[in-house]
RNA sequence: GCGGACGUGGCGGAAUGGUAGACGCCGGGGACUUAAAAUCCCCUGAGCUUUGCUCGUGCGGGUUCGAGUCCCGCCGUCCGUACCA
């Protein structure tokens, strides 16, 4: 063996003969028990940043160990294709969007290729491409013709200078992120997927992803936003009927006024004669909607004249126009309850309106008055004619029991979650399958005229959607009755395009989107892994979409993700100064950095160390994993990316932190040369510490706690070069070498060609000897009233009589003891003695 | 405001209620070398009257023979979310 390891020309070497003898390709007919290892795929932006790096090398780690303990492992990659960053490329560049995706494709995957991860590439997709998102336009029309799409009329936030509709994330300040133009909400029939209608079933189904962090549960519990209430009607005294939605139907007799939002039929009927109530409701509208603008924004009501008519009294009460009911949630109008909720308290008291209480601890205290805000806690009713006495649990049941007998109200369950809105008005996305007709309407395109197929011949040098301006496009005959009729131009959200990549990935049949049978067998996803920001969207579309499927009897799996695991982001310092009263950020690169401080390599002057924040390129914080790769190898950045930080967590970079995991790679090689067939004799501590480390780091990477294999696996690596030559020490370089392959493949391919035939990749995980992982002799830790004094070896199992006595046989002991009564001595068998004086 | 996570050396972090700081990084000292790189060895929480002792896991209480870990109350940081009736 040479005396360095070579990475430069190691990596390239092994990853050729694993693509030779395609060794990470699974068998779908293969009679091992089946793992899937997935981690979300990446969009092709042009580049690997290191935050892929983190995640597929957590994903390599747990596949190519999977795959070491027998199992069939399928570990496939793909690309998430469709998006904006390719028309704004075309937009700035004048390329086309599929030249430039495909061509960030070509270099992403070859990047990946140099990380050598064991990735089934046979089964490589882009979204992109007719024979993925045709299967997705077939999928969409089934789900169509089971009633989970409709069209709607909704608005949207439009850009007028880019003639384009925009995402909530895109308006800024009320502008288009890009034009900077004033952005305007105008209505669009568009396109809806019902996941309103499988609300309950998404939130029924959390409870059973008990290997999904709770954080993600609970996010999507909370966007579900499940509530149970009473909706009823107040009659108004204009004639009219008001149907308000309340969760607190047990309060109803401290119900002083009722509200309405802004844009509710109410408040517009009012505003259509009286013109302060309309500039009351435009001056609703002016306020902002950031987070601190809520946080400070004044509760502001007008009050329209009208009364409504209490269910139960019968008394008339004020109904204002308010800015803090929303028009999207329940029905936009509510019965305000001041004595027991904050908002209500807060708006009754700046208008002078009563706040009565229903609710008190007891019933001794009814007429106690409040102090200075509402009480939204339990207790019982009181001041409330029929209820009174009554729990709130109790009491919510009976008001809305009497509603439903007399008619004017039902119990109703209420959901946050809304209609997923999947129209874009955009190029690059998925065609979506349908034809407008003027004499027979919405008419789904025939099966087999898809793929509806995106046109290349595009032109995006004048703003707006150019499938809609395309000359020849969107003119097609209508299939039902031949007239002339009109393509759909709106594309599917990319959302869609991600949420079933995963089915598709267990088979990839021509004729149609998958082969259940495959699904059956691959399906769910054993181990997810991703960044946390998809916890919401994709995840519970994904949730849906397969739900959905199982629904209309596609496939039988309901969830499609087992269990998920977020990752942490890579974070780096960031290096400035302070220019001309701005900041200039400047890339690790062009900074040397000392132990305490750090210069500009190009005028050698001082710059500012900053926070350790997130890799993004306005701050310049990033490092390309390419230069890494080129200058340690593959093995080294996959290394640092495993050790040190719990992977949960953030990972901060840092040259010191790579230059050591290149120090250890080397390391390694010289141990692994260390291999001697030949050497005899027993080393039965190394034999211990071999197999308690083989077991061990076992239990971590199936625990994706790799940053405590890291750590085990340095333990034994010093072990072995402290121990002298023997059989032993053979051994356990030879087990090193295999627990240390999944996460450096590369080095362990290389050393194992002078240990043995065949590949690594190929080898089983070592056995190890139940025997070995028990110790024969401990150490115990006497403590004298919880102190520690002294520690004793002792031989394991040793009964509690003995452990005392050697524990008080301790000249450190007894000096501690100085003489003292005993009063008490704790024993725990193979740790401590702790005695009491 | 609400929900969640977290708080341990100079840094990243270990620690089934049982020897706090494993392991790594940084730093210091030494060996080898003409020199450097590489490598190897040793030290590295603070303090003290240094065979050893005291203090020490954000702060204040509590439970326990024993608390980083459990309970109560604070403080702080980060993330998510929001006038959801």
């Amino acid at each position: 063996m040479s005396e360095r390891f070579d990475p430069a020309r190691a990596d390239s070497h092994w990853q050729q003969v694993w693509d030779e003898k395609q060794c990470f390709r699974a068998d779908d007919a293969s009679g091992k028990p089946r793992s899937f290892v997935l981690e979300m795929f990446p969009y092709p932006s042009g580049r690997i940043h290191i935050g892929h790096v983190r995640n597929y090398t957590m994903g390599d780690v747990l596949a190519r160990y999977k795959r070491m303990r027998g199992f069939e492992v399928l570990h496939p990659m793909g690309w998430d294709a469709f998006g904006m960053p390719a028309e704004n490329a075309a937009m700035e560049k004048g390329v086309h969007p599929g030249g430039w995706t495909r061509e960030n494709i070509a270099n992403m995957k070859a990047q990946l290729k140099r990380l050598g991860f064991a990735l089934d590439w046979s089964r490589e997709l882009a979204t992109c491409e007719p024979d993925y998102y045709g299967h997705e336009q077939a999928l969409f029309l089934d789900l169509y013709a089971a009633g989970l799409v409709y069209r709607k009329e909704s608005a949207v936030n439009w850009d007028p200078v880019d003639m384009t509709v925009l995402a909530n994330e895109q308006v800024i300040d009320g502008r288009g992120w890009r034009s900077g133009a004033l952005v305007e909400k105008r209505k669009l029939s568009q396109w809806f997927l019902k996941i309103t209608q499988f609300a309950d079933e998404l939130l029924e189904g959390l409870g059973a992803l008990d290997k999904w962090p709770e954080k993600v549960r609970t996010m999507q519990e909370n966007w579900i936003g499940k509530s149970r209430g009473l909706q009823f009607r107040f009659s108004l005294s204009n004639g009219d009927d008001l149907e308000v939605y309340t969760t607190r139907p047990d309060t109803i007799f401290g119900a002083t006024f009722v509200a309405v939002a802004p844009d509710h039929p109410v408040a517009q009927g009012v505003a259509m004669y009286n013109c302060d109530a309309a500039k009351f409701i435009d001056r609703c509208k002016q306020g902002g909607t950031t987070a601190a603008d809520i946080e400070t924004a004044e509760k502001l009501g007008f009050d329209t004249g009208i009364g409504a008519k209490h269910p139960f009294t019968g008394k008339h009460l004020p109904v204002y126009i308010a800015n803090f009911v929303l028009m999207e949630y329940g029905t936009g109008a509510i019965m305000a309850v001041p004595g027991h909720d904050q908002r209500d308290f807060d708006f009754a008291t700046k208008y002078g309106l009563p706040i009565l209480r229903v609710v008190a601890a007891s019933a001794e205290e009814a007429d106690r008055p409040f102090a200075g805000e509402a009480e939204a806690g339990d207790g019982v009713c009181v001041n409330s004619g029929f209820i009174d006495g009554m729990r709130v649990a109790e009491a919510k049941a009976a008001v809305t029991a009497r509603g439903e007998a007399e008619g004017w109200g039902e119990a109703r369950t209420q959901y946050r979650l809304r209609d997923w809105g999947v129209s874009r008005q955009r190029y690059w996305g998925t065609p979506i399958p349908f034809i407008h007709c003027d004499s027979c309407g919405v008419v789904p395109v025939p099966r087999d005229h898809l793929p509806v197929v995106l046109p290349d011949d595009v032109d995006f040098s004048v703003p707006g959607n150019p499938l809609d301006r395309h000359p020849t496009w969107k003119h097609v005959d209508c299939p039902d009755c031949g007239k002339a009729a009109r393509r759909e131009t709106d594309t599917l959200d990319t959302f869609v395009d991600s949420s079933w990549y995963f089915l598709r990935f267990a088979s990839q049949p021509g004729d149609r989107p998958f082969d259940p049978a495959a699904i059956a067998k691959w399906l769910p996803v054993e181990q997810y892994i991703g960044g946390i920001e998809h916890a919401i969207l994709h995840l519970l579309y994904a949730r849906f979409w397969t739900r959905a499927l199982a629904h209309i009897g596609l496939i039988e799996v309901k969830e499609p993700f087992a269990s998920l695991f977020t990752q942490g982001m890579v974070t780096h310092e960031t290096y400035s100064r302070s220019e001309g009263g701005r900041e200039v950020y400047f890339s690790p690169g062009e900074v040397t950095r000392s132990a305490e401080a750090a210069v500009l390599k190009a005028d050698g002057g001082p710059v500012e160390i900053g926070r350790v924040i997130k890799m993004s390129k306005s701050k310049k914080n990033v490092v390309d994993p390419d230069e890494i790769v080129a200058t340690y190898g593959a093995d080294a950045i996959r290394w640092f990316m495993l050790s040190d930080s719990p992977p949960e967590r953030d990972l901060p970079w840092s040259e010191a932190g790579i230059e050591g995991c290149g120090r250890f790679v080397q390391r390694l090689w010289r141990l692994f040369g260390q291999f001697d067939a030949a050497a005899t004799g027993e080393d039965k501590a190394l034999d211990r510490k071999r197999d308690q480390t083989v077991a061990a780091v076992a239990d971590d990477i199936e625990a994706l706690s790799f940053n405590k294999a890291v750590a085990r696996i340095y333990e034994l690596a010093t072990a072995i070069e402290k121990a002298p030559l023997s059989a032993s020490r053979s051994a356990a370089i030879r087990a090193l070498l295999l627990i240390v392959a999944p996460m450096m493949p590369h080095i362990a391919e290389e050393a194992w060609q002078a240990m043995a035939s065949g590949l690594v990749a190929e080898a089983q995980w070592p056995q190890v000897d139940p025997a070995l992982l028990v110790e024969d002799e401990v150490t115990i830790a006497v403590q004298v009233k919880g102190k520690l004094r002294d520690t004793i070896t002792a031989a394991k199992g040793l009964p509690e009589e003995e452990l005392k006595a050697l524990a008080l046989a301790s000249e450190k002991v007894q000096r501690s003891i100085d003489g003292a009564e005993i009063r008490k001595i704790i024993v725990v068998p193979d740790r401590l003695v702790n005695i009491v004086a």
